[in-house]
DNA sequence: CACCACCTTGCCACTGAGTGGCGTTTGCTT
DNA sequence: AAGCAAACGCCACTCAGTGGCAAGGTGGTG
């Protein structure tokens, strides 16, 4: 539950740190390949540990569950969310909305180091095509959400009993993720610059969906 | 996954429905019972299972997971949600969200039969406090929108490509959520109207959730 | 360098969810 | 009444996840 991976402290961290650290990369990076390669449920953990060569008790004092492990990157992303949430300027003129998008593009950009794209990437496809990772995912999402929350009525001095910014919260969680599946779509290279694209693709997309009509097809039905 | 539990279909079921409906009923209300009563994690299937006097295997032809049979009054109203959407009427002087506005509402009107709003208040306090649930709870619900999508594109004539119809399914979850947390947290009997006049409350804040600013409290952090 | 305290790991045994197979019961049909 | 198919119960099994305890590595101290 630590946010260790996120900004490194300035001074380096002790080596017993900088062990565990590199313990949890490799499960993550072993991980999604198995479950790529083959199936999500047909990888056990006694494969995934044997290959890491850790113990299966040590995976459980890294990782909460089977499907953390695969959803790492995309948990990181909203941790760092969260850090960029409690640093963005409170200023009157700027929608809550707004707010929250320049948090999300702060933090996808404070992610850009080795090839976190590409382990987005895969985390993203195979939660589109794992109901336990999905939900997994979303409930995360959820908690992120009211974490988030909390900082908002904190730092922006909002009604706590004020349906609004917590709308806020859950419309930017759902533009944020029809910008992952966008962009998971895309046949090139995965980028962080691609997705900071596609995620104001979606932001744009928001104000248009409340008023959108429909027509009825040639042939009406009912 | 089938929704013979939501509109009888005129003529009485055979016996053999009527019984496994029976059954399916002493599941979820012996659930919900002792989920309530103690804590989800610490009543296992096996209990479950010898109070209702049925086999474990008939209880995973029944239901998919632990879960699910926390979630069913939840999981019926979105079956019947997504029945209502099949036949509202096409009209282009009505915005795609209000036709969901009132799909969802006249959804959890059919429901109105037996003390459903008891079930659902239960399972709905169940997801807040339990994790497993919550997250199982989001996931059918992320299904359910994807299926509610595929009836707007083919009855309302939307371009697979637009994200404005998926975002206004996601906007409505989100406020249905918020409506089910204001509902959940009213000291009174719940009632459907109750939970109707928080699903309309929760709607009408949308709007105001896209333009919404904060101010800085007196001692401005950051 | 030696020693101690502590954090971390590995091993073992265990619980409980979920699945497959198969023989038996029970409701439906003619 | 007899035959059929659906549903059920029982059994054995896999695998995720947990608790306890002993062993090994790490950091600090004299």
């Amino acid at each position: 539950m630590d946010i260790d991976s996120v900004s490194p402290p300035g001074p380096r961290p002790t080596l017993r740190e900088r062990k565990k650290q590199r313990t949890r990369e490799a499960l993550v990076d072993t991980a999604l390949r198995l479950f790529t390669q083959r199936d999500f449920d047909s990888v056990t953990l006694d494969e995934l540990c044997d290959r890491v060569e850790v113990s299966k008790r040590t995976f459980f004092r890294t990782f909460a569950s089977k499907e953390e492990v695969a959803m790492a990157p995309y948990e990181d992303m909203w941790k760092a969310f969260i850090a960029e949430l409690e640093t963005r300027p409170v200023d009157a003129k700027r929608s809550i909305l707004q707010v929250l998008q320049d948090a999300v593009l702060a933090a996808m950009r404070t992610m850009n180091t080795g090839d976190w794209a590409h382990r987005l990437l895969s985390c993203t496809r195979l939660a589109g095509r794992t109901p336990a990772i999905e939900a997994h995912c979303l409930y995360f999402c959820g908690v992120t959400v009211r974490a988030a929350l909390d900082v908002l009525h904190r730092r922006f001095g909002l009604d706590p009993h004020d349906l609004r910014p917590r709308l806020a919260l859950d419309i930017l969680a759902a533009a944020f993720h029809r910008a992952l599946e966008t962009w998971a779509d895309r046949p090139q290279d995965p980028t962080v610059e691609h997705l900071a694209t596609d995620t104001l693709a979606a932001f744009a997309a928001i104000p248009g969906s409340l008023t959108l009509t429909g027509v009825a097809p040639a042939n009406q039905g009912g």
